[in-house]
DNA sequence: TCGCACATGTAACGTGTTACATGATTCA
DNA sequence: TGAATCATGTAACACGTTACATGTGCGA
């Protein structure tokens, strides 16, 4: 079936058509003027996106004339689109995930409304903080093991991983509460 | 002469073989052991981009055969190499770069003792620190005009990363207490 | 009528990912 | 002899980037 799943891009935008049904240029809008631009905001990224997600059947295009303008298509999820979408959202949050694709894991949280449960989010913050604790004793360990004549400007580089892993923690912790 | 410019990848290498002569083994490993792992260790990646950096005569491989294993090729910068590194280094660190490559930022900064100049340092982290402030004011701005319907998810996820950058801003202007 | 906002796409290109292929040397 | 480590690469593939192409309707 479903046999690739989609990149943290097409998660965007299949998260994004939860919300309402939406336009590929009404989905460009959005990423061009919220911070969720990190993931692109070019039609040369999003019309293939959303040509594929429709083609794996997780979202459907249906024409719009009634603006009279030139017809747009609004997609929604399918529910195969909303199935793998919670599929995504309930995954477990590990340290290699925090390591190596955080930009990601803060995306599935942004769209973690989806699934409406303080239980689900509350659980996905928790292995968040858990996980950032483990990368951060990673790092922690690099710094002790660097050599005495490394430059500054290296151990200083890895400092700043250090306090935004820690900063990160810390909003996770406290964002729990909003949980409760 | 040289078109184009490397990538992060491709600075990362040319930034590292400064250090010592390298083969792409090596590399691979530090890449593999440290945290510039995010700019990935794969041969699939770190061989053909070395190609690269040596056909813009960047960098230059030397066979070594001291060690009587498989001969190896022991890569270092070029005089154009270490040219195009110091205008790298040197490059101006503004708001956008910040939004839109801040990892970039941070790995120039790894590697700006090839400077080997204070005032350069801290000319780059005054800069820094600016950019973050402005990137900062930006997601405020965002903040302040979120629709109060709004899952708090996304509220929050954005918080995450105003923390992350108010994080990075204060370590910027700690650091540069060590270029005075 | 000129340009702008709306609206959707394609084509060329570079690069990273995963998986595979190869081969020498050391050590159990 | 077989496994592990050293060491370098290639091939297929997907994806994002930039730039280009096209077309409608509205307001100045």
């Amino acid at each position: 079936m479903s046999q690739k799943t989609p990149t943290n891009l097409g998660y965007a935008l299949l998260g994004l058509v939860h919300q309402a049904p939406m336009s590929g240029y009404d989905l460009r809008k959005v990423f061009a003027e919220t911070a969720l631009g990190n993931y692109s905001s070019s039609p040369g990224a999003i019309y293939p996106a959303l040509a594929r997600l429709e083609k794996q059947g997780l979202i459907r295009g249906a024409e719009d004339r009634s603006h009279s303008l030139r017809p747009r298509k609004l997609y929604t999820p399918t529910d195969a689109g909303r199935k793998l979408m919670r599929g995504w959202l309930a995954e477990e949050v590990t340290q290699d995930t925090v390591e190596h694709d955080i930009d990601g894991v803060m995306l599935r949280f942004a769209f973690h409304s989806i699934l409406d449960s303080r239980a689900a989010t509350r659980r996905f913050l928790e292995q968040f903080a858990v996980a950032l604790d483990a990368a951060l004793a990673n790092l922690d360990a690099q710094s002790e093991l660097f050599p005495d004549d490394a430059p500054i400007h290296s151990r200083l580089a890895l400092d700043a991983g250090r306090e935004q892993l820690r900063a990160t923690a810390k909003w996770a912790r406290r964002a729990v509460g909003h949980f409760e």
